[in-house]
DNA sequence: GCTCCCCTCTCTGTATACAAGAGATGGACA
DNA sequence: TGTCCATCTCTTGTATACAGAGAGGGGAGC
């Protein structure tokens, strides 16, 4: 299994293997081989990327911080478990996290920001189309985060992408659900339509809302899943 | 040096030497005992705390990801040296997030929570009336906190903690401002009322208006100080 | 005299060895 | 048979040793 590490898509020059092991950690929570709840043992890891325990809690500190692995002193790492009431919360934020980029993407962007953002959504729209789930997904995350750029504020944006990678290994449940995508769609259109206009509270609330209702939909989920932690 | 440990206040059981190397350096940071711009050499400081490199590598890694200190690969960490437009931003994002907090404060305080918000208030008027800055500039975070907490949503609290944390190296400049106590008082003031009467969206302007006059302050300051980055 | 290259030296990144705490396990006693 | 305590083991936290990358200085060439 050594050759995880190889395989990492971010060869970069400067990069450590910490940071190698971070990306491959992270990978594995999001595409859900890493379950909310499962212990990170060092030595493991450490066997199974072939280098020493240094790196690998460099990588497990990091992850931490990203809130991804919840860590107790001399108690080991696991993936962090979220608790339901704590994901409602972060819903919360988020959307008003994205209605803000979203205003602020409304007056900020240039031309061709706008225009791309269009074509990334038209994009989307043939995907949701041709019934492509994983594509239309691809581009609903880009689309998502061109908005974010948008927004020209660094510090939000961080903030943002900081609460989708919390949110991300939970994300995979929702657009199962039955026409969500088209929902969806339509909810992007009327942000589109809102920030292309320059029209900040119209922005806004249309972001507002479209990430809401993913609240929604997460918590009717659960509750048919039941039980009040995920793992 | 080496009692810098010993002398750290939150003797926690279970806290590790790299726990207590981030508080005293996070601390430096604050009083301004370590300026943005500053190198953070992991030998002299493992000298200084006479303890091995390796927590102080770990606590290094907590500020770099608390985004007090930034690192590059080989190159060393240094602490944070903001510049002036990200800043701005990030005043920027406060001002929402606060306002964001004093809304949701104003719907979800209890009314123990309420009374003691009330009480940290008329206690601020008394180091005021008695110009006691230091003292109202200790209160006046406990009165944020306060107003964080009663957002009874733990992931914003914890972006509000991030960014005053980020921003707090900063803020020694603003309360020396004539006259910004009283006005930061009055600003408090209309925060309180609106909380108690149960008002949302008067909560959210009112805290919202309390920061964004922070960034007027502080671009001010700058200016007087010219230069776009600060050392 | 200036510039460019190479060497060296310092500091970071990684490996490995050691220490210490937390949980598990087994035995003894009630 | 159940419970409590001691010990033991396993894992994490820390120290130290080693390796390798960058930066800086000195020397050679132009």
């Amino acid at each position: 299994m050594s050759d995880r590490i190889a395989a990492s898509k971010t060869a970069d020059k400067g990069a450590t293997r910490a940071d190698e092991v971070r990306l491959a950690i992270e990978e594995d929570i999001f595409l859900g081989r890493l379950r909310p709840g499962t212990r990170l043992d060092e030595e493991s890891l450490a066997q199974r990327f072939n280098i020493s325990r240094t790196p690998i809690r460099e990588a497990i500190l990091q992850l931490v911080h990203a809130g991804l692995v919840e860590k107790q002193p001399r108690q080991g790492a696991v993936v962090a478990p979220l608790k339901l009431h704590r994901m409602v919360q972060m819903f919360e934020v988020m959307s008003e996290i994205e209605g803000l980029c979203a205003r602020y993407a409304a007056r900020r962007m240039s031309e061709e920001e706008k225009q791309a953002l269009k074509r990334l959504h038209d994009t989307s729209k043939a995907h949701m189309e041709a019934r492509e789930l994983d594509a239309y997904y691809a581009v609903n995350r880009a689309f998502h985060e061109a908005v974010q750029a948008g927004s020209h504020n660094e510090p939000l944006q961080e903030i943002a992408r900081g609460l989708f990678a919390r949110l991300a290994p939970y994300r995979r449940y929702q657009l199962n659900h039955p026409s969500r995508v088209k929902d969806s769609f339509t909810e992007h259109d009327d942000v589109v339509e809102a920030i292309l206009a320059g029209d900040p509270e119209a922005a806004y609330t249309a972001m507002r809302r479209h990430v809401t209702i993913q609240i929604d939909i997460f918590t009717e989920f659960v509750s048919i899943m039941g039980g009040n932690e995920i793992q």
